[in-house]
DNA sequence: GGTTCTCTGCCGC
DNA sequence: GCGGCAGAGAACC
């Protein structure tokens, strides 16, 4: 089942990790120290490389463009800004927004509601839920105004609400609503066969390096497993695989974000937060398919 | 609403 | 491995 695990597929056949990692790196420090957000052309002369290669060869090792690993660190920066003291105004100029109208635009794609409601620890955001029973146990499944932003799998559907309950402690969770059921059935379709693939916009929040290992997961095609280790690499910090592991941990979006994929350097499954024979019953299904 | 920038697919050397 | 073009779409002003 896992024999395919080392075969390279066509998603990885692209510039390579490694000969610009460092480069790559400097380049991400810098963006980190930019007051605003660099151009293209800018980073790409700061790298040495010409626009085209330099953007190519940042996805590849980063798994984000430079821009929206730019717009990750600034989404991050408020987030830090407004746990601050000061005014909210003072916090959009300093994390780099060059206006605070053009932030509030945008505040609830950024933050997924405004930014008085983020310092309060996000005590307007709603969060619609619905549970359901699929063929691995019950499921719930959970979206901001953004997208999704948990699937969770386990046997005991009062557990689920409670830990959607602590991982969004302050938001209003709206359940029993019959439009979102339709969603749970999209999500249950997607689980009982992966190869229709999952066509919802997910809600994906978390730390940059976290975001790079979840697209790194999310490049990862059905039907191939890959380790701790080669993530590691794949997203330019080979000696990163604890950090890997601990962000694969940390994933809301059970499937969606496919941490079932990873696996130990020697094949076996390893742990899966949603029970290791859920993980290895969904790799049996991804080796079907394909 | 026009302009500029970003991103990606494809190709050539 | 690297650079370049074209075209679509997003972001900006």
């Amino acid at each position: 089942m896992l024999a395919n695990r080392k075969k390279l597929h066509p998603a990885f056949q692209r510039p390579l990790p490694g000969r610009h990692t460092d480069t790559i790196a400097r380049v991400c420090k810098y963006i980190e120290q930019s007051e605003s957000i660099p151009t293209l052309e800018e980073l790409a002369k700061f790298s040495g490389l010409s626009n085209y290669y330099f953007h190519r060869t940042f996805k590849a090792i980063t798994g984000l463009t430079p821009r929206a690993y730019a717009n990750a660190h600034r989404t991050n920066r408020i987030k830090k800004n407004l746990e601050g003291k000061g005014s909210i105004t003072k916090a959009i100029i300093d994390a780099g927004f060059n206006s605070s109208s053009r932030f509030y635009e945008k505040s609830n794609q950024i933050l997924g509601m405004t930014p008085s409601d983020f310092r309060q620890g996000g005590i307007n955001l709603k969060i619609h839920f619905a549970i359901g029973e699929c063929s691995l146990g019950s499921i719930l499944v959970a979206s901001s105004m953004r997208g999704i932003c948990a699937i969770f799998l386990g046997d005991d559907p009062e557990k689920l609400i409670h830990d959607l309950q602590d991982r969004f402690p302050k938001a209003s969770l709206i359940g029993g609503d019959t439009d979102y059921e339709k969603t749970v059935a999209t999500v249950i379709g997607f689980i009982e066969t992966p190869a229709i693939g999952l066509d919802l916009p997910l809600d994906i929040q978390g730390t940059v390096f976290q975001q790079r290992v979840w697209q790194a997961l999310r490049d990862i095609p059905a039907g191939i497993t890959m380790s701790y280790s080669e993530i590691a690499k794949q997203i330019g910090a080979p000696k990163s695989f604890r950090a890997v592991a601990q962000a694969c941990a940390a994933n809301k979006i059970a499937v969606a974000i496919p941490c079932h994929r990873v696996v130990r350097n020697d094949g076996n499954l390893s742990g899966y937060r949603w029970g290791v024979e859920r993980k290895r019953e969904l790799l049996k299904r991804e080796t079907k398919d394909n």
